[in-house]
DNA sequence: CAAGATTACGACAGGCGTAACTATT
DNA sequence: AATAGTTACGCCTGTCGTAATCTTG
């Protein structure tokens, strides 16, 4: 899966068309022709149905539109990122947590270096479950992070209690809970299928 | 900026060299060296500098791991989604919401969606500012989205008020607000460097 | 001398455009 | 006939590996 195949397969979905989407992107139309059935032949699914002189998303291709979008937004993000450290940045902070403690004592925190450095640029991104939180400051990914109770502290890495967070756990009406869920409910949201990080399913 | 020199270049920060990176890769050093210098001329920016025999991120380099490493989590989201596409899925659901609205009523739609519907996939992803509502939902993007008031109502859109939500401003001790913050704050945290959407800075 | 990065060079694949073809309205 | 998508073919860029060169500990 390359990149610029997401590129001409979006700009077919946005211009609902292999000519109209060949205009768009400056190119001649059979390139993009070329570049859609060897994403599909790559992928082995077919992404449009080719009715009459029209081309209409499959449900793959439905599939892929969200994260496709998703691809090129942070390319762009990348690229900005990028023509931005060329400017005079005095400092810099990154800082990752799960998506639910993004609000709390952490803003204050960011206010805090804010003010002592308002040259700085801060950027805060989402933690996932699977991420190693010792490895993730080791290797630079940020300088801090926020993160449960319980975990285990590395060695050279400091933990400070921010706070309490109430949970609240949702569930359809009528949902019968599976015994121990008051003390312990894990992924009830994955359970049912939801993720709030971008681009992800259940 | 190419997908495969992305994954080359963190593939480098990750294993501290060309060597381990080709490695790990797959392929001769000489093709991770080139694909580097070629990113780096690409994009007119020193990735990393030449320290010795070592190789150690620059300042340029550091603020584009965030966003590759974006990239890359997304791409495999994307080739994800696409094999399960091919599972039974019975349903779709794409929903967009400003971060800050992404808890309250919102969930409770979620929810009765996913009782009705078990089956189905519900796919969650954040709003950018510019993005024009009308468009998002007429070309496919989502079904429903979430947003604030006031908006203008579409041809053939329909708008449903959620609830309210209590909004704070968070600022460092000794700030002095400017005229009328008490009733329009505006982007008042992207004024002090802060954004909560991942990748973006401020 | 050993380890690691870069350069040189030839082989190959892949993307591109022009042009010709097919099919649907 | 006109519009839209596909196939055929040739050009050219760029990626890869092998081998040689440079640099540092």
């Amino acid at each position: 899966m390359e990149f610029r195949q997401m590129e001409y397969f979006l700009a077919v979905v946005e211009n609902k068309g292999i000519n109209g989407a060949a205009a768009a992107l400056g190119v001649a139309q059979p390139t993009v022709s070329q570049a859609l059935r060897g994403l599909e032949r790559e992928l082995g699914v077919r992404l449009f149905h080719r009715i009459g002189r029209g081309m209409v998303l499959s449900a793959a291709g439905r599939s892929l539109v969200g994260p496709s979008r998703q691809v090129l937004r942070d390319v762009a993000a990348a690229a900005e990122q990028l023509t931005a450290s060329d400017g005079a940045i005095v400092g810099r902070l990154d800082i990752m947590a799960f998506p639910a403690l993004t609000s709390g004592t952490i803003v204050d925190l960011i206010a805090e270096f804010c003010r002592r450095y308002p040259q700085a640029r801060v950027r805060f991104s989402e933690l996932e479950r699977e991420d190693n939180l010792e490895s993730l400051i080791r290797d630079g990914h940020c300088e801090f992070a926020v993160a449960h109770l319980p975990l285990e502290a590395g060695e050279g890495l400091e933990i400070v209690e921010l706070g309490e967070q109430e949970y609240r756990l949702v569930y359809p009406a009528g949902t019968e809970l599976p015994e121990g869920a008051g003390t312990s409910f894990g992924n009830a949201g994955h359970s049912h299928g939801i993720r709030s990080s971008r681009g992800s399913d259940g």
